[in-house]
DNA sequence: GACCCGACTTAGGACCGAAGCG
DNA sequence: CGCTTCGGTCCTAAGTCGGGTC
């Protein structure tokens, strides 16, 4: 295998030449020196991979493991065995008991039969999976039960294929691959009421992958008895791979791990387009108020929804093709249903309460005190339409970004998300920062930061199932030390009581030693009191996405730098190298 | 301007090994 | 030591947005 360096140095440098840059310069002297490297639009000079890893074959059951219909053993040829063992590794999960899920699996399934199988098998209520379920479950069980020695082989192994499969060369760099696996076949799952769940994804073929590097590099060979879809070489895209998936259609791709000099070059740039808005947000802000005055209804509902997205940090909201996803919507795909006005609401006037399924159905909900002439305009987009009805029927994403592109340059909808999430945290932690506590109270200070902007995005999670059991762990730990405290009282008061009596040395020390036992028994119960705060606050938020995605690395990096606090408390290692770009180049005076 | 497609970013959940605790 | 909890990684779905076509 030709040019693929083994030495981890060369991976350095471009690190340093974004360093080395940032630190003089504005903005805008960066793009003149990617012109410098890259005329419009070409990603890359040279490029050479392993091509993708394909999942595993399917390995037949073994003969004593059953699949019964309507009661009676049958035996399946090996595609609709496979098919079956999808659902059966499913069994436990709610998904299976779905109408939807079940439909569209059975009629997948049915596809996979062979003619006879498919004139017995006709009623999903009929089979009976359990039988495979249990085979898979005691699988799991002996992979737990595995000795040091055999999870040791495993790991070696997929040390190997990562070693192998896992990096390519771009440019002089040796990258980190970040999906270089396929995708195995399995049952589709969606998220939220996705009316495709339960479909059958294929299984992914040589033939259907398209193979992109440079003519010069060596094209990796496709497996033994195959052939490749296609094998391009467009220096304008990123990714080495892609391929077709089944269900929605859609092209997915393999690209590089957010390490690499094309991820880390990019992330920077959508920063460096957040702080230009910085500069300009004041007036795009007394533009959208004026233009809730506009005599134009388009112009208004454009005001408007800009609006929440700025104040709100909501999505864009592309339209989206009916029946082909779960119905989700972002700000410009609201519709009537999703809000309620109240002119007034718990003692404030003008208040609007949003209720409504945004990406990856989680829910946003939220009750908004806004602007009489917002209210207005809302009362006014909403007459005489039905629940069903959008609400704003003059706007949608392209309209509203060829607007936004007009009042600064590469200005769209998702930059107000960035910019709004890191300008917060800058806030909150100048704001939270306590310049006397110690480093545990200041990483607290963070996480209270990060999770401000978590809920401005509405980065939610589903409370971890354990969570009531951990909780209710945890309070009956309070519970005992509050016990354990009281009883440290006690004995320091009949301490205290027969050192007056006595007034010896050893009853005086006595008494300090008790003394010393309340104390940390008291810092003690803090610590878990803490504790329990921090989790219920944390329960259903997820503070990984805005770090991962919304926040100036730099900012964080700065806040390091000034308080002393090691960036590992901050970042972990993968997280260090994402943003390695950032913690080159930010010093401790480093504004967004 | 509606519609479609391609490329890319953003997202939450499953899983698993390590750390923490009694 | 055995249990629970935590944190990191992996996985892949679901968005955004620009460009092309008609």
């Amino acid at each position: 295998m030709g040019h693929l360096p083994t030495s981890e140095s060369s991976c350095i440098i471009h690190h340093n030449c974004l360093a080395v840059l940032s630190r003089h310069s504005a903005p805008n002297v960066r793009s003149q020196w990617e012109e410098e490297r890259y005329p419009e639009g070409i990603k890359w000079k040279f490029l050479e991979h392993k091509g993708p890893v394909f999942a595993p074959p399917y390995e037949p059951l073994p003969e004593n493991v059953k699949f019964y219909y309507d009661g009676k053993v049958m035996k399946l040829s090996t595609k609709a065995e496979e098919v079956a063992t999808f659902f059966a590794k499913m069994l436990d999960h709610e998904y299976t008991t779905k109408e939807i899920f079940r439909k569209n699996f059975f009629k997948d399934w049915r596809k996979e039969m062979t003619s006879e199988e498919k004139s017995t098998i006709t009623s999903l209520s009929k089979c009976d999976f359990t039988h495979m379920s249990q085979y898979f479950k005691a699988q799991t069980e002996a992979r737990k039960q595995m000795s040091k020695e055999e999870k040791q082989k495993i790991k070696e192994e997929n040390e190997r294929l990562l070693k192998e499969y896992g990096y390519c060369v771009m440019d002089n760099h040796k990258e980190r691959i970040a999906n270089f696996k396929i995708e195995p076949p399995g049952l589709f799952r969606g998220r939220g009421n996705h009316p495709k769940m339960g479909m059958l994804k294929r299984r992914i073929m040589p033939e259907d992958i398209i193979i992109n590097c440079s003519k010069d590099s060596k094209v990796p060979p496709p497996p033994p008895g195959h052939k490749w879809k296609e094998v391009r070489h467009d220096n304008k895209v990123t990714w080495l791979v892609s391929w077709t998936e089944n269900i929605q259609g859609s092209i997915k791709y393999i690209m590089l791990n957010p390490s690499s000099r094309i991820k880390g070059e990019k992330d920077w740039q959508k920063y460096e387009t957040a702080r230009r808005l910085k500069k300009c947000v004041d007036k795009i802000r007394n533009q959208y108020r004026e233009d809730w005055k506009s005599k134009e209804m388009k112009v208004r509902q454009r005001a408007v929804a800009l609006y929440f997205i700025d104040k709100l940090a909501l999505r864009a909201g592309n339209e989206k093709e009916e029946g082909e996803t779960a119905d989700t919507v972002g700000c410009c795909s609201l519709r009537v249903e999703h809000i309620k006005l109240h002119p007034e609401l718990d003692g404030q006037e003008y208040v609007v309460e949003f209720d409504f399924l945004g990406k990856d159905s989680i829910r946003y909900y939220n009750k908004v005190p806004v602007e009489k002439r917002v209210f207005k305009n809302l009362q006014l987009f909403m007459e005489n339409k039905q629940p069903e009805d959008d609400l704003f029927d003059r706007l949608n994403t392209s309209i509203l970004n060829k607007h936004l592109q007009d009042l600064m340059e590469g200005l769209t909808a998702k930059v107000f998300r960035t910019y709004n999430a890191s300008i917060t945290l800058q806030q909150q932690l100048k704001e939270l920062t306590n310049p006397d506590d110690n480093i545990p109270a200041k990483i607290l200070s963070y996480n209270r930061a990060n999770r401000a902007v978590a809920i401005l995005c509405n980065h939610q999670r589903a409370p971890p199932k354990t969570f009531e059991k951990s909780m209710m762990n945890l309070q009956s730990k309070i519970d005992a030390k509050k016990e354990q405290l009281a009883d440290a009282r006690r004995e320091l008061k009949s301490a205290k009581a027969d050192a007056k009596v006595r007034r010896d040395e050893k009853s005086k020390k006595a008494v300090e030693s008790k003394k010393k036992a309340v104390q940390r028994i008291e810092e003690q119960l803090m610590k878990l009191e803490v504790q329990a705060t921090d989790r219920e606050e944390n329960k259903q938020i997820a503070l990984s996405t805005s770090k991962l995605n919304y926040l100036d690395p730099r900012i964080s990096v700065a806040w390091c730098k000034k308080w002393g606090i090691p960036i590992e408390k901050i970042y972990n290692k993968t997280q260090r190298e994402k943003f390695a770009w950032a913690i080159d180049m930010a010093e401790e005076d480093y504004e967004f």
